[in-house]
DNA sequence: GGGAGCATGTAAGTAGTTACATGATTGA
DNA sequence: TCAATCATGTAACTACTTACATGCTCCC
């Protein structure tokens, strides 16, 4: 029910076509909710379906046609029936911590490898949610009103960003090291 | 297939029955992976059908029975070939930051509410880890380099807390508040 | 007598992934 | 001409959740 809530939520601030929500939930929103293009679509079939979102075919030089969702009243209610529901805590299940739980049955060497690739991936992140940062802070007062709330989210990435760096780190440091 | 590389690495450590595994996937390790008890018991009989994990009944008294499963030669070697893989990222996907996200179309008192509940919860998950960290810390060195691994992730148990916490208490502090 | 913890399971339904599919434009 | 970006979709499969199910012991 979340993937809803979360497009329900997206267009909400502003109307969007598909392709402008998939690059979303792959960039500043991808620290919240991640999906892929094959379950965005169907989702927003389905809305549109129930008539909670409405549909614009717009044409465009060079680029294909694109069709624009906007939220519509009935879409409104529905965002907000699911937002009264209590939000339950997200359930991790990262491949990484399961990898390194296991650690001492891998080669030094390539545990070494993994943690420094996600290492540059944490500080790449980082870096884009702190461009994003500075981008609302210059941003004339009425966006930064409209943007308060997904602003608190970003928050949110750059603290997780920043605590996986710091643990990459650590944990680099403190890796018994093979013999050169 | 990453819950498959959980349950391998786990029995890695040492055997331990369906029951005992739960305990851990909602304690300790419920920090890297999360699963259901249904989930669990699935993947244990398809790891036992394809002979990777052998099962011994154990009678108790005052108790139900229980079957206690170890990784045998086969089974380690499908734990390292999973292994061998690189740990894709961890995808997010988070009720609370999305709530928040459309935070604008909800009354300031139910949404300090949902903060205040999720600090909570964030605060006790976070005093459960430093009780793990102080009896890993007080732990027989042969034990504390067998649990070296599991230690790490833990370690990023306590990070990821302490951002959560620093958000929360963040958040709620900067909320407009509703006139008394 | 009731609830919590121990210990296991099945079945039905929903959500998410992987693979397959198309076609135009822009820049190297 | 090759890859990337824009822009959309379907189909098959796997993983996960929710609901249903049992039964014993210990403690209040």
């Amino acid at each position: 029910m979340s993937l809803r809530l979360a497009v329900l939520a997206m267009l909400d601030l502003e109307p969007a076509s598909g392709y402008a929500l998939l690059r979303r939930f792959q960039n500043s929103a991808g620290f919240f909710w991640h999906t892929s293009h094959q379950q965005l679509y169907k989702e927003l079939h389905a809305l549109h379906a129930e008539g909670l979102i409405d549909c614009a075919e717009v044409e465009q030089d060079g680029k294909p046609d694109m069709k624009v969702y906007t939220l519509n009243e009935r879409g409104g209610r529905e965002l907000d029936a699911l937002l009264a529901a209590a939000a339950t805590p997200l359930k991790i299940r990262d491949p990484l911590l399961v990898k390194l739980f296991a650690g001492r049955r891998l080669p030094p060497s390539e545990l070494l490898a993994e943690l420094e690739r996600h290492r540059d991936q944490h500080r790449r992140t980082l870096a884009t949610y702190e461009e994003l940062v500075a981008y609302f802070a210059a941003a004339p007062a009425e966006r930064r009103q409209r943007y308060f709330f997904p602003q608190q989210t970003l928050r949110m990435g750059v603290l997780y960003e920043q605590a996986w760096l710091q643990w990459c780190e650590e944990v680099i440091a403190g890796l018994p090291r093979a013999a050169g």
